[in-house]
DNA sequence: AGCTAACCCGAGCAAAGGCTCGGAACCACT
DNA sequence: AGTGGTTCCGAGCCTTTGCTCGGGTTAGCT
């Protein structure tokens, strides 16, 4: 369907005025994705926002494509970075006799990444084709996974036939809802409206 | 972000002949959608594919959007169906003294009429970028939810502090488990070890 | 100062693709 | 058979855009 994305740097910055360069072309590229959307991303335009001429932008880049995926691989790497240390202080916290603080933090962790980088992530998930040839991309769908079994396996604390599979759901689902409701916003559905409710529900399959 | 599309044909095709051509244009760009993508898609290809010149094609869609709009929209049409009677069935079935009847039903309809899509909903989901401007994508949303809120009112068997939002959220996570159960189809996550599973997490929940 | 490697530039090439337009073929009805 | 509306056709126009290439500028080092 889609050939591999390549996201190698054609050649290193060395000095110093290039990699501003290069952080100017990333920028620019992550402001006409969240603003515009993926369509209105052009090399020229990359490169024009930038304040670098286009024939700066192919010492670095391969391609358009290698632009727009070290741009979003950089914001998933922030994400899964975020939440991942988000999910294991939970799991501490989740150790104390109050199960509800661990989940509440995670929530709140997961929610605030999400938040900060909405416009991004919406156009990123609609509408970048080759957003899941990423490796960083895919991390992170793992990584929550991961981390999820863990919770599990430590605590013992999914009750269900399948626990691989309600594991599985569990974190599916409230990925997906924190998702859903914080890139498209549902009229009525505040932050703390939201986090709470999870965490009750959260906490009744537990 | 995105203007307007224009969803409404140039011209209502009256002879029976040009209802064909219409029909195969429709046709034509659904599977080149789910083959190879959105970006595949041209308006010479989809009329290639359909065995009609391009300038048929633009006697009755206005532009490129339009077609793959039409197209997109009869699929919502069709699973906004299939959906809600579905779910209309498990809301009577529900009626009777065990629940679990008609929770399962209405995961199966579901989980059907998705899957029998995979292709084309990946597709539209993950690359067009006006999905959500077709009037019948956004009204599977909210028909999705306005039938959760039904079955909740009828029957206020969601015990949380705030029945609203839990009832949005538990059908924002049922439909997205399923969403990307079927259209990512992880390793391991059977149809029949899905619907059992989120069964037994919606029975715990109401 | 002189030299090399790194860096920057932007006019323009080439391909892709959305869409037009003038005209031919077909259908329905009298 | 004649007529007017409908349908079909496809070469090619024209814009957009990814990307190259030859040449200039700057940094770092001796």
């Amino acid at each position: 369907m889609n050939q591999a994305v390549d996201l190698s740097l054609k050649k290193q910055p060395r000095q110093a005025r290039s990699k501003v360069t290069v952080g100017a072309i990333l920028e620019a590229a992550a402001q006409l994705l969240a603003r515009e959307g993926y369509e209105a991303v052009s090399t020229n335009r990359v490169a024009d926002v930038a304040g670098v001429s286009i024939g700066s932008l192919y010492e670095y880049f391969p391609n358009k494509q290698s632009i727009v995926a070290a741009t979003l691989a950089r914001t998933m790497r922030e994400i899964v970075d975020e939440v991942s240390t988000g999910m294991h202080t939970a799991l501490k916290l989740d150790q104390q006799p109050q199960p509800r603080a661990g989940i509440d933090y995670w929530m709140r962790a997961m929610t605030t990444a999400l938040e900060q980088r909405g416009d991004l992530l919406r156009v990123a998930l609609r509408e970048v084709p080759f957003l899941w040839e990423i490796p960083e991309a895919r991390d992170l769908h793992e990584s929550l996974q991961r981390v999820a079994q863990e919770g599990q396996l430590r605590q013992r604390v999914i009750h269900f036939d399948d626990p691989e599979a309600s594991t599985y759901l569990l974190m599916t689902m409230v990925w997906a809802a924190i998702l859903q409701t914080v890139l498209y916003r549902p009229a009525q559905m505040s932050r703390e409206r939201l986090i709470s409710t999870l965490v009750d529900m959260v906490l009744k399959l537990l």
